[in-house]
DNA sequence: AATTAGCACTCTCTATCGGAGAGTGCTAAT
DNA sequence: ATTAGCACTCTCCGATAGAGAGTGCTAATT
C-alpha cells in the first residue's frame, strides 16, 4: 500500500472535483494543463496508476479518463474536500424563506427540506422523531354519530392527535364532556410516559381503557406526518439517470419509506458524530452502490430528527455538507426558540 | 366527408385496440390476418387511406403501419368501444382491500386511489371539495405558549381543524375554557354560513373576530388534505416515456398542483354529464397533446369530488372507464352508507 | 363496383466498416 | 524523478449497405 503523497492527494481532489462538475471521466492531459500542478500528462499518468493501485480511482474504459471509486470519494471526504461557505447572500435568502414558517414545525420542516432540494439539486429528506416527552394539553371527546366518537388530543407543541373510538354503551355530547372534563383535570400537563405510570400506580378509574388509548395515541409514529421530502424530479435530471431503466430504479429507491427507515438507521447505529457522510455501498449500511447520502441531527435534543441530502456518489459533497450541516443548526435554532419561549411563560403563570 | 361504414368502423376500432395494446403502428397485412375481417391487405390498406383522409388514422413515416389520431381515439370512444366488463375477481379484490379503510373518507380516498392506479396502470387521481354544509361540533381553545393559542375546530364529518392564533390581550386556559364554552353553545351544529348569518344579524358578541376565524377555517380548503395521487411511477414505465427528456416533462405535467386543477375544471365546466373521457388538446380545454383523462364524479352530492384516471392517449379507454365509473359508485354508496347512519343516529337522540 | 394481386417505392432498422480523436501504458531518454 | 515519444486501445460518429416491413398505385379479377 503506497501513501498518499501531498502531490497524489491534490491529483485525487482534482479527479474527484471535476469529475463531480462534469461528469465526464477525467483525463492526464487535463489535469496537466491545469496551472496548479506544473507537470507533465505522464507524470499525472504515473500518479494515476498508483492512485488506481490503491483503489482510489479507476476507469471505465481503456481510454477513457479516470473516475472516482466509492473509496475515493470517501478519502476525498474525510481528508481532501474543500467545503464551499455559505455566503451571506444564500443565507439571507433562506431565511427570507423560512419567515414564512416561523409558526410551528409542522409547517417549518416541509419548507426546509423544499429549500435544501432546491439548493443541492438532489433529493432532501428530513425525519422526525415524535418527542417522547411531549406533554399532553387538553382532551376532548366529540360525538361524531351513535357508535362513533372522536377522541382528540391536543399536544404541548401544537400538534393535534385524533382517533375514531367505539364506546359503548352510548354516550352523548354532555356525558362526554364530563368525562373529558375528568380526563383534563387527571392527564393534563403529562408526557405518555407519566400517563402510563398514573395507569400503573392504581387501577380504579373509570374509562381506564381510554386513558390507555390516549398515552398511546400521543406518542404514535406517522411517518407521513413526521418525514418530508423532496427533490426527487431535480435529482433525476443529473446524467446518472438519463435512460429509463435506470431512472425508474431510482424513483424506487427514493420511496419515502425506504429512505425513512434508511436515514434512522444510518444515524442511530451506535456512532457518535451529528454528521455523516455514507458513500455507496458500505460495509455495515445497506445502502446501495451508486447511492451516497449526506446526513445530520438537529436537535434541540441528540434525539429529535435527522435531515440528509441523498443522490448519486457523484455528489459535490464540499457544497452540500456545509449546508445540510447549517439547515440543521437553523432548525435546531428555532426549536430551541420555541421550547424557551414555552418554559419562559410558563414560569410566568 | 366519407361516412364510416360498418367495415370501416371495424377497421379503426381494430387498430385502436391494437396499438394501445402493443403501442405498435398497426399494419393491413396484420388486420387482413385476422379471421375478423377475411378482405386482403389491399382492400384493408384502401379503408386506411379513407380513414386518413377523415383524420382519424396516421402513419407516423411512409411505411410503419397506421395510428389513430386524437379524433379517432375520441370516435372510438363514443361509438366504437368495448367496455371490458368488471369480472367477480376483481371486484371481490377491491372490496376486500377497502374493507380495511371503512372507517373514515380520510383513510378510504387515498387506498382508493391507489387501487385505480395499481389496476389500470396509469395515474389516478381523486379530488374532494370540502363540504360547505359540514356542521361545527365543537370548538376548543388551547393555550399553546403565551402568545399563541391554538384553535381546534371538530366538523360533524370528523374532520380536525386547527389554526393557531395570537390573542391580545393574554387570556390563560382558565379563561379560554370559558370562551370556548360560550362559543360551543353559540355555534355548535351551524355551518360556516349559518356562522356567517349570524355575525351578520347581530354585531354584540364578543370575539366577534374569532367568530369569523371559525367560520372561514371551517370550509377552508387545504388541497393537499383533499387530494389524492398515486400511480407516477407505473405510469411512467409506458414506452411514451422512454427517454429520460419526455419523462422529466411528464413528471413535470402529473404535479398534484396541476392536475389537481385540470380535473375539477374538466368537470365542471357546466356539462352535465358525470363522467367525461377528454383526450388531446381539446378545443375547449387546456389538455396537453397526448394526455388523456378518465373522469367521474362521485357523490352523494352532484359536487362531491372527482375521480379520474390521467394517462397518454393511447390508454386503455375500454378497461379505465367501466373501473374509474365502478370506483366512483364505490365511494359514493360508502359515504351515503356514512351520512345515512349520521342520520339515524340522530333521529335516535 | 368492389376487391385483390402484383410490384415498385419509401422508410426504418441493424450491422458493419473505417477514420478521427482521445487517452493510456510503456520504454527510453533526460 | 520526470518526461518525450509512440504504439495501442477504445469510443464516437458518420457513411454505407442490405434486409424487412409497409405502402400506394395500377391493372386484373370477381
Amino acid at each position: 500500500m503506497n501513501t498518499l503523497t501531498e502531490r497524489r492527494a491534490a491529483i485525487l481532489s482534482l479527479v474527484v472535483d471535476e469529475y463531480i462538475r462534469t461528469a465526464v471521466p477525467v483525463s492526464s492531459k487535463f489535469l496537466a494543463d491545469m496551472s496548479e500542478l506544473s507537470v507533465s500528462p505522464a507524470t499525472v499518468r504515473n500518479e494515476f496508476a498508483l492512485l488506481e493501485a490503491n483503489g482510489l480511482l479507476t476507469h471505465p474504459h481503456t481510454s477513457g479518463g479516470r473516475i472516482p471509486t466509492e473509496n475515493g470519494y470517501r478519502t476525498y471526504v474525510e481528508q481532501l474536500m474543500f467545503e464551499e461557505p455559505i455566503v451571506e447572500e444564500e443565507r439571507i435568502t433562506v431565511e427570507h424563506q423560512l419567515h414564512q414558517a416561523a409558526g410551528s414545525v409542522d409547517e417549518l420542516l416541509p419548507l426546509v427540506s423544499t429549500i435544501l432540494a432546491s439548493w443541492v439539486g438532489n433529493v432532501a429528506i428530513i425525519t422526525r422523531r415524535t418527542e417522547q416527552q411531549r406533554e399532553l394539553l387538553q382532551v376532548q371527546l366529540v360525538d361524531i354519530s351513535g357508535d362513533t366518537t372522536l377522541l382528540v388530543c391536543v399536544l404541548d407543541d401544537g400538534t393535534v392527535k385524533k382517533k375514531f373510538l367505539t364506546i359503548y354503551p352510548y354516550l352523548n355530547q354532555t356525558l362526554l364532556n364530563q368525562h373529558a372534563n375528568a380526563l383534563n383535570e387527571l392527564l393534563a400537563g403529562l408526557t405518555s410516559l407519566g400517563i402510563k405510570n398514573l395507569v400503573k400506580s392504581s387501577t380504579d378509574f373509570e374509562l381506564l381503557d381510554l386513558i390507555s388509548v390516549i398515552a398511546d395515541l400521543i406518542v404514535e409514529e406517522n411517518m407521513s406526518e413526521n418525514t418530508y421530502l423532496d427533490g426527487i424530479e431535480v435529482a433525476l435530471q443529473q446524467p446518472e439517470f438519463s435512460d429509463q431503466e435506470s431512472m425508474l430504479e431510482a424513483m424506487g429507491y427514493l420511496s419515502i419509506y425506504r429512505l425513512e427507515r434508511l436515514i434512522n438507521s444510518v444515524m442511530t447505529d451506535g456512532r457518535d458524530p451529528s454528521t455523516r457522510i455514507v458513500i455507496g455501498r458500505d460495509d455495515d449500511e445497506n445502502i446501495s452502490t451508486g447511492w451516497s447520502i449526506v446526513a445530520s441531527k438537529y436537535g434541540p435534543d441528540t434525539n429529535t430528527g435527522v435531515i440528509a441530502v441523498v443522490g448519486p456518489t457523484r455528489m459535490a459533497y464540499g457544497y452540500v455538507l456545509p449546508r445540510v450541516r447549517y439547515l440543521a443548526g437553523l432548525i435546531t435554532q428555532l426549536n430551541r426558540d420555541l421550547s424557551r419561549k414555552n418554559i419562559l411563560d410558563g414560569s410566568n403563570d
